[in-house]
DNA sequence: ATGACCATGTAATCCGTTACATGATTCG
DNA sequence: CGAATCATGTAACGGATTACATGGTCAT
C-alpha cells in the first residue's frame, strides 16, 4: 500500500495522526490525501509491524495525543520503497469521460460551458500551487539554489503540479477555441456557403 | 459511482462486457480503466436498475456473449450525469511522495536516476497518446475541422492527455537540470571556494 | 494435444469515504 | 453557556484489484 509509505515518509519527525492530517491539507495536498478515519488504523498497523512506536503524550494544554515515531526498521522500509522506482498508479479522469460522451447532447454550447467550468476549477487549484511554489523558492524560483535538500525535493514535486495544471488550463483554452471554430461554418477559407451543418456523419 | 456512467457512455452501441474491456485497453485507456471482474457485476447492476437490457447472443463462432443495450432511461441518466458539471476526483501521485522523501537518501544521484526512469515511462505513454491523436486528426491536427461530433470530443480528451504528459516530461527535464546545478558547487558566480557542502542546514 | 485467446463469472481482500461516537479545551 | 477546534477512534459501505473457477474455439 502506498499510504503506509507516505506515512513513513511524513514521520521523519514525530507526529500524531492529527498532525499528519494537517500535513495532507497543507503541504502534501497536491500529491496525496487521506482522512483521519484511514490514518488512525494505518498508523496502528504500522506500529504492529514494528515500523513505528507510539506514546501517549499529555501536553500542557488540550487532550492527550498519541505521538508516533519511526523506528530504524520503519526508515529502512521507507528507503526500500524509494529504491523500488517510480510507483505510477492508474489515473482516472471522470471529466474526460464526460467530455467524450458529451457529443450525445449534440450541443457544442454545452461542451463549451463544461470546459469553462473545468478551467475555472483548474485555475483555482493552480493558484494554490503557485503560492506554495513561491513560498518555498520565491518568484520564478529566485532562490532555488539556496534550498536545503528537503525543501529542494519538495520544490521539485510542487513544480510538477504547477506545470501539469498549467498545461491543463492551456488545454482548456485551446479546446474552447476549437469549439468556437467547430461551431462556425467551417467554410471560412474555402468560401463555401453551406448552412453550417451541425454534424458530419462519419463513413 | 463514475464507472456506472462511463459504462453507460461506452454503450452508445450494444456491446458485451468483454467488448467494453477492450475499449478500456484501447480507446479509453487514457482516462479510465477497469477489470472484467468489476465490469460484469456493474453491468448486471445497471440492468437491474433498468438502465440496460441484455440478451445472450450465440454468434456463428465462439462462445455465447451477453450483449448489453442502453435503455431510454439509461441514456437519460447519462445525460443527467453530463449536466452535473465536471467530476474531479482526488488525484494521488505516489511518485511525488517518493520524490519528496528522497532527500532522506542524501544522494542526488539517486534522485537523478529516479527522474530519468520516470521520464522514460512518461515518454512511453506520451508516444501512445500522440499516436492516438494523429490517428484521429492527422499530424498537428491537420483535419480537426472535418471530424464528426463524436470524434471531435474524443480528440479534445486526447489532447488533454498529450498536453499534460508533455508538461510532465518537460518537468523531468527541468528537474534534471536543477539537480545538476544543485550538485555542483553553487559558488560559481560568487567566486567562493568552499568545499561544495552537500547539504545546507535550514534555520 | 497444447497453448493462445475468447468469454463469463464469483470470492476474497484491500483501499478509501462517509457516517457515527466521544470527550476535552478554548474563545466569545 | 454554546460553538469551534483539538483529538481519537469505530462501523458501514462502496470501489477496485487479485485470485480463482469454468469452458469453448482456433491455430500449430
Amino acid at each position: 500500500m502506498s499510504l503506509d509509505h507516505i506515512l513513513l515518509g511524513m514521520l521523519s519527525t514525530p507526529a500524531s495522526g492529527y498532525d499528519i492530517r494537517r500535513g495532507f491539507s497543507e503541504g502534501a495536498r497536491h500529491f496525496w490525501s487521506a482522512e483521519l478515519s484511514q490514518i488512525y488504523p494505518a498508523l496502528k498497523a504500522l506500529e504492529k509491524r514494528g515500523w513505528l512506536t507510539s506514546r501517549l503524550e499529555p501536553p500542557a494544554k488540550g487532550p492527550p495525543r498519541r505521538v508516533y515515531r519511526r523506528t530504524a526498521q520503519g526508515r529502512a522500509e521507507l528507503l526500500r520503497w524509494l529504491g523500488e522506482g517510480p510507483q505510477m498508479g492508474t489515473e482516472r479522469f471522470a471529466y474526460l469521460g464526460q467530455l467524450c460522451f458529451m457529443h450525445e447532447l449534440d450541443d457544442l454550447q454545452a461542451t463549451s460551458d463544461f470546459m469553462l467550468e473545468l478551467r475555472s476549477r483548474l485555475r483555482a487549484f493552480l493558484a494554490l500551487l503557485q503560492q506554495a511554489e513561491s513560498d518555498i523558492a520565491g518568484t520564478d524560483g529566485a532562490h532555488v539554489d539556496t534550498l536545503n535538500a528537503e525543501d529542494f525535493h519538495v520544490y521539485l514535486a510542487i513544480r510538477m503540479g504547477v506545470r501539469s495544471l498549467r498545461a491543463k488550463v492551456d488545454w482548456c483554452d485551446e479546446a474552447l477555441e476549437q469549439i468556437e471554430r467547430q461551431r462556425r461554418p467551417r467554410a471560412v477559407a474555402a468560401g463555401n456557403a453551406t448552412q453550417a451543418p451541425k454534424e458530419l456523419r462519419h463513413g
